[in-house]
DNA sequence: GGCGTAATTATACGCTTGCATAATTGCGCA
DNA sequence: TGCGCAATTATGCAAGCGTATAATTACGCC
């Protein structure tokens, strides 16, 4: 029996990139915290579950807190590059394109537990950090400021003004967020599309625009 | 001098019913959390913060996960007290009544950072914790309905009908949730009232009504 | 194909945490 | 006024935490 030696031996292991590893902690963390929480992601429990030992991490992350911090970049930057992509897709006449980008942002996969509760998570920590209040801000205001942008067209396109854009971006964007947290904190509790149908209606009754319910 | 005693002797304390010691550890815990995120509220802390020592707390609660439970119900039902006591002082008339009500929700005292904080550490148990979430789904439902009330309320006196106040109501929800996380999450970022002329302005054209921006 | 080195594992330390239990003391009550 | 008991303090423990450091091993390179 070749298997057979004396002792447990040292456990094997197969070097990556640092890339490679960067991104494999950085995952392990964020399904971690997303599944229990901050306290969940312990240097241990993410160790376990990237497949490496704790040591590891010390090697590429200086400290515990940079882990976490590159973390929250890597899932902000994440939702930044979906929304983006979803931009790509869309039709080209202005009012089906707000109306495409409004049903995105408040369907599946964008409306996921998994989604919200990274986002409570790292909500949380804005108040009291300085690089994550950062960070927050500079996300909110992209999405923000591209749903204005979609707004002003529509508004053009309807030969309508474009007064107070800003308003109602605030105000759209508070609507969706809310609808957002709404169906990954209570999924069930909305008919399949029924998020869509609202955000639809109310955001042709805000724009006073006759949005396609497509 | 009567004051130099051989050793540092036990602490003196007074006795106060379990009434008020509940309620003292109770603040004390959320203040922490509100400040520090749950990982702030240790058992320590907490009573350093409450000023009694940490044994009593297994005195008034079994587990510390109790105490928080105690801590989240304690928070949730002042919200919705505080929100009944706003509903009193409101005007007679069906639509100021809708307004001052909007109003309240997206302005201070309501919009409190030390509020949000504690909503997002909530949130975050929300999806893993079968009782987080039916506290959740109680108030968040409380609070839906009493809008949805005023919102028929004021389509009737409007001389319109009630059809869809259940999407109203949801959309109408989710507005104030998203600005009023905001105004807490971005203190600063917004002027005094703005948020309150956007809600206003928003339920309006949601609603089609002409509400009084008071 | 063997050597050097960076990637990885292994071990250990000090600290904090939640919780248990024993010792004390303030205070209502007769 | 002093007794009795519950409220409170004090002490201790085992487990888990993040981190430091030394030992090992896979793999690129000449």
């Amino acid at each position: 029996m070749s298997a057979g030696q004396s002792g447990p031996g040292r456990r094997p292991f197969v070097r990556i990139g640092e890339e490679g590893r960067r991104a494999a902690l950085i995952d392990a963390t964020l399904d971690l915290i997303a599944e229990g929480g901050p306290q969940a992601a312990t240097v241990r429990a993410i160790a376990l579950r990237a497949g490496v030992t704790p040591g590891l991490i010390r090697h590429y992350f200086a400290t515990k807190e940079d882990l976490v911090a590159a973390a929250h970049e890597s899932l902000m930057s994440g939702l930044t590059d979906a929304s983006g992509a979803t931009l790509a897709e869309l039709p080209d006449t202005p009012l089906a394109r707000l109306a495409g980008f409004i049903a995105a942002a408040v369907s599946p996969p964008v409306t996921d537990p998994r989604g919200v509760a990274l986002w409570a998570a790292s909500m949380q920590l804005v108040p009291r950090d300085a690089a994550m209040r950062a960070v927050h801000e500079k996300t909110y205001l992209a999405f923000r400021d591209r749903l204005q942008g979609l707004i002003a067209d529509a508004l053009i396109a309807a030969g309508r003004g474009t007064g107070d854009t800003r308003a109602l971006a605030i105000a759209g964007n508070a609507l969706l967020d809310g609808l957002w947290i709404e169906a990954g904190a209570l999924p069930g509790h909305f008919r399949d599309g029924e998020m869509k149908d609202i955000a639809i209606k109310a955001f042709s009754r805000l724009l006073q625009l006759e949005l396609p319910e497509g």
